[in-house]
DNA sequence: CTCAGTGCAAACCGTTTGCAGAACG
DNA sequence: CGTTCTGCAAACGGTTTGCACTGAG
């Protein structure tokens, strides 16, 4: 587990104590792939035959995502999944499916330059963005899953 | 407001009643400008008199994002802010201010593209996306203030 | 009249916090 | 040894829900 020690660093840089279960916590994530909730992280730790409090946990991914090796998302659940920065490209996006909640990675550098227009345009100082697509995945298409519209029949008509 | 006429349209279509309450909350929505917070839609209710619970407030506004005409955003402020879709651009993204929360819309066409070469590289039937940019806005930053990384020095380094 | 909507208050649920005891440095 | 962390449980805050009552159609 390398990557812990990076974590560890990041501790002794801030002048915070390296604790057990900091260590735990960090290892959990690094050692997991995808986009994690508390719950998948604790689940994960009493696996290894950790225990350790949820607010411990909690204080602990403030941590890890404070020292820029973690990501914390919210894609609108209710609750939030952590996804740790190594092994990957530095900067990626998300296709999320409606039905089933699998979440795909994908890159565009495209992003990019168009984040760095409309910043200048605005005088806007960008820090980082977001851009997800949701809507249904292969799979779930071909099981015949369809997503209906429930609206309007025509939203802009007859003011 | 003429606007408040095409939800109860939509209520209409559906078979549900069209009660005063309803309209009322439409009506605080569709005549505001802006990304409002549910909190924001009492105030506005309250000074016109109306004295309408939370409760019905949050059904009334499910009703609205289901019909189309309203949108909901979720900028991580641990709360949701609405957004009618009237008098503006059908499809927007936006800036938002780390500092001041204040939330700038602006419009890229390049975005749909991207959706579409995505979406179908990864066969992903797409329904909706989202673009925000955060960071800090012009007023801020001439304000002085600045965002200064307190993450590691050097996030990947020596495994 | 009947069925759905409303208001209130309680429940919910992910997350945060206060505090006594345990660990790090 | 002092300072910070941990675990527990209680608090928090936005949102949802149950239920008796009101109102729309």
């Amino acid at each position: 587990m390398p990557f812990v020690h990076l974590f560890e660093r990041y501790l002794r840089e801030q002048g915070l104590p390296v604790t057990q279960q900091r260590a735990a916590v960090a290892d959990a994530v690094f050692s997991a792939v995808g986009h994690l909730s508390v719950d998948d992280i604790e689940q994960r730790l009493r696996d290894s035959g950790e225990r350790i409090g949820k607010a411990t946990i909690y204080r602990t991914l403030d941590l890890l995502v404070k020292s820029g090796l973690v990501d914390e998302h919210d894609f609108g659940e209710g609750f939030k999944r952590y996804e740790h920065l190594l092994h990957r490209q530095p900067v990626h996006q998300h296709l999320i499916c409606l039905e089933c909640g699998k979440v795909t990675e994908f890159r565009s550098d495209a992003l990019q330059a168009i984040q760095n227009d409309v910043a200048t345009a605005y005088a806007f100082t960008p820090t980082r963005h977001r851009f997800e697509i949701y809507g249904l995945c292969a799979d779930c298409r071909d099981a015949g899953v369809t997503i209906r519209y429930q609206g309007l029949t025509c939203p802009i008509e007859k003011l």
